[in-house]
Order: C-alpha cells, then sequence, then structure tokens
DNA sequence: AATCTTAGCAACCGCCTATAA
DNA sequence: TTTATAGGCGGTTGCTAAGAT
C-alpha cells in the first residue's frame, strides 16, 4: 500500500468500519533485528499471542501487527524445531501433502513443533525434488516392468497410515500420563516424538520445545559476534558467565553453562528492575513440576481432557476414527467454545482452557494439548462446515 | 581471487473469511 | 446492511551464503 492509500483508508475508517490497526506509513520493513525480537517476545510473555492491533502499539515496534504475528508464529513462538527434518517428518509431510495437497497449516498441525512456513519451504527446496527425482527414477523401473511398491499405495492406504501415526502420538503422550510414577517430565521427553528432549537430557524440565528464549538466545549469539562493541558483561547468581544487552527499556542477560558453553538461560531485566526469567521453564503456561507427581495419574479425567486425549482409535474400536472423532468433535467444540469460530481468540481461549486444568501437567504437556486443541478445533470447524454445506 | 550461479529461507504480498463499528 | 480491519493462509520474492567456474 503506498502512503496515499493509507491516509485514505483512516479518513474513511472514521466514517464506518473498525479503526485500523496501525498506521503503515513509517512502518519497517526487512528482517527483524534481535532487538525487535526481545521486545515482541517480553510483551508477548506479559500478555500473551492475540490481539496483535495492540503489539505495535504498546510496544512501539515500527512493525505492523501482521508482521508481528508472522515473526511470532514462525519464528519466535514456543515450540518451535527448526531445521534438520527427520525421516517420520519427511514422511508425514509427503503422506499428508499427498492426502491434502498445499494446506501448509493443515499440514503443519499434525507436526506441532513445526511452523506451516517452514514446510512450505522445506517442501519446495527439498521434497520437491527428491519426490521428482523418485517419480523419475520410478517411470523408469516401470518401463522395465518393475514397479516400485510406493507407487502402488493408495491415498486411502496414506490415509490409514497417517491415521496410525497419529494414534501412536496420542498413544504416547497417555502411556507418559499413566505409567511413570516418579518423574513426570522425563517419560514424555524418552518419547521418539520429542527428539529435541532427548538431545539435551540435562535440563530437568522439559525441553522438548525450543523455547523462544532460545531462539532470541541464538540470534544474540550471533549478533554478540558480528557487534563485539554493544555487549557489556556482568554476573547473575547461578551462573558462570553472562552477557548484558542495553537498549531502549530494557536489557538482556545472557547465562552460559560452564560445561558446554551454550547459552541455557536468558534474564529479561525491564527498566524498573523487576526481573523475569525466560527459560523453557516459563511461557504462556504455567509449568507445575513442584506438584506431587500423584495428581498427575490420580485425577479423573475432565471433559476437555477426554475430548483431548480420547477419539475411537484411542478407545480401541475399529473403523474410521478419523471420521467419528470429527463427528464427536463439532457437538463437542460448540459445547465447549461459546464462539468456535471467532479465530482471533481462539489461541488466547484455548491456552487459558489448558492452563485451568487441575492436573498438573509440565510445560511440554500442555504445548501439547494446546497442539491438539487447535488441531481438534480445526477438525470441528471443518466438519461443522462440511456438514453445514451437506444439508444445504 | 573474483565472479557467477544456485539453494535455502525469512518475510512480504495478496487474497479470503470472520468480525467489529 | 455496509464497509473496513484483523487474522489466517498459500504463493512468491529477495537477500544471503555456499558452491561452482
Amino acid at each position: 500500500m503506498v502512503a496515499g492509500e493509507a491516509v485514505e483508508l483512516f479518513y474513511f475508517s472514521d466514517i464506518m468500519g473498525r479503526p485500523p490497526c496501525c498506521d503503515k506509513i513509517g512502518m519497517k520493513k526487512g528482517p527483524w533485528t534481535p532487538e525487535e525480537d526481545i521486545i515482541l517476545v517480553s510483551y508477548i510473555q506479559e500478555h500473551g499471542p492475540g490481539n496483535w492491533r495492540a503489539v505495535p502499539a504498546n510496544t512501539g515496534l515500527l512493525r505492523c501487527s501482521k508482521s508481528c504475528r508472522l515473526r511470532w508464529t514462525n519464528y519466535l513462538r514456543p515450540g518451535i524445531k527448526r531445521g534438520n527434518f527427520t525421516e517420520h517428518e519427511e514422511k508425514m509431510i509427503i503422506h499428508l501433502q499427498a492426502l491434502l495437497g498445499n494446506r501448509w497449516a493443515a499440514i503443519a498441525s499434525y507436526l506441532p513443533q513445526r511452523t506451516d512456513n517452514d514446510i512450505k519451504n522445506y517442501w519446495n527446496t527439498h521434497l520437491k525434488k527428491k519426490l521428482a527425482k523418485l517419480k523419475g527414477h520410478d517411470e523408469k523401473t516401470t518401463e522395465n516392468g518393475n514397479s516400485s511398491d510406493s507407487q502402488s499405495i493408495t491415498k486411502g492406504q496414506w490415509e490409514k497410515r497417517l491415521q496410525t501415526d497419529i494414534h501412536m502420538a496420542k498413544q504416547a503422550l497417555c502411556e507418559a500420563l499413566s505409567l511413570d510414577k516418579s518423574d513426570t517430565n522425563s517419560s514424555i521427553i524418552d518419547s521418539k516424538f520429542f527428539p529435541m528432549a532427548a538431545q539435551n537430557k540435562q535440563i530437568q524440565t522439559s525441553s522438548t520445545y525450543a523455547s523462544s528464549a532460545e531462539n532470541i538466545a541464538r540470534l544474540l549469539e550471533n549478533w554478540s559476534k558480528k557487534s563485539p562493541k554493544k555487549p557489556s558483561h556482568q554476573h547473575l547468581p547461578g551462573s558462570s558467565e553472562s552477557t548484558t544487552q542495553s537498549y531502549n527499556n530494557c536489557s538482556v542477560g545472557m547465562t552460559s553453562s560452564p560445561s558446554d558453553g551454550q547459552i541455557s538461560n536468558l534474564t529479561f531485566l525491564s527498566s524498573n528492575s523487576e526481573v523475569s526469567q525466560l527459560t523453557p521453564e516459563t511461557g504462556i503456561f504455567q509449568d507445575h513440576e513442584s506438584k506431587p507427581s500423584l495428581e498427575m495419574t490420580q485425577m479423573p479425567f475432565s471433559l476437555l481432557e477426554n475430548w483431548l486425549f480420547d477419539d475411537a482409535g484411542a478407545q480401541g474400536q475399529d473403523g474410521d476414527f478419523m471420521e467419528m472423532a470429527l463427528e464427536e468433535t463439532a457437538d463437542l467444540a460448540h459445547h465447549l467454545f461459546r464462539s468456535p469460530y471467532n479465530r482471533a481468540h481462539r489461541s488466547s481461549y484455548l491456552a487459558e482452557l489448558i492452563g485451568s486444568l487441575d492436573r498438573p501437567y509440565n510445560r511440554a504437556h500442555q504445548l501439547f494439548l494446546f497442539s491438539r486443541a487447535h488441531q481438534l478445533f480445526r477438525s470441528a470447524i471443518g466438519r461443522a462446515h462440511q456438514l453445514f454445506r451437506t444439508a444445504i
């Protein structure tokens, strides 16, 4: 949009409709700086994601709300795993792409640690070529009267495999909740569905999900290498070495462990000297690790938990459990959520719901539930639309 | 060593739907 | 009811680094 258009829209908004989210004149574009990232993360840590319109206004960021949302969802939010797609993930993406087409957001809902943008990029840069190569190879072998097995797999079979994968993921979580009596954190970490955690078992709390703090820390690490003038040093309690960088109203302290030299913690110091620790243990959700683990297994499941964990597949029923789950889900979604079509508030609402559960879930569990709720929610709405169209 | 080409990916753009005024 | 905005999504672009010449 050019400047003149922005002015015109602003004029119209005085007459009718909602006020504009932000004046786009003077908005910054291009790559985000570590300073901007930290401002955004610290704001979301305090206020939670959502209401993106308020973010530039309240933080002073010269970015439009859309840019803030994208930066958070694609790069900064907790739970994002970057790079190094596993073979399992590759297969999932290929299966899902065959099933769903280029619906990257839908595909990403099955891979909670990956963003739609990341999957889309990976597909465009790696998988498309890989498949083209395979296809070429297959065509060659077919010409020789030796067709490959993968070609003969129908879409229905892909779907069945996919459903099995999802079922396994859910079972892994259920097992983690029911089997582990001594340590509520470690069981899920060992799951094959959370490979990142297995890489760093030194961290007691679940590091399954790369936290935004880690992302920022990585950025800052690179940044401080590039600009050696800025950082000043200070020592923080409990750390052998730390680096603090000041800017605007807050400063950032990076603490590194003596053993591996990696940044393991990030401290935010606001201008009024309040200190908030942005670590893998804190974030959108509160961690209940200090609570007795017995609560984890002895409390009955709530309606919401049943909805998140149970479906026909998990209950051992035969048949098309995805379809069953969707039917039930559509009703439950309407029952549980007052405004299921209000996408704007969905994330914060789901986070609030999951946060309100009595069971002492740790943060990894909560993030999994959050992702699961999103997935079911989308399915429910999709199903509702489908039913609506059928009715018409 | 310099230049050109390619790959990877973060971020933008444009469109759509739901929502608010 | 109308209209602009917010949020979400998929396609595309453009920058950067790595590799090739």
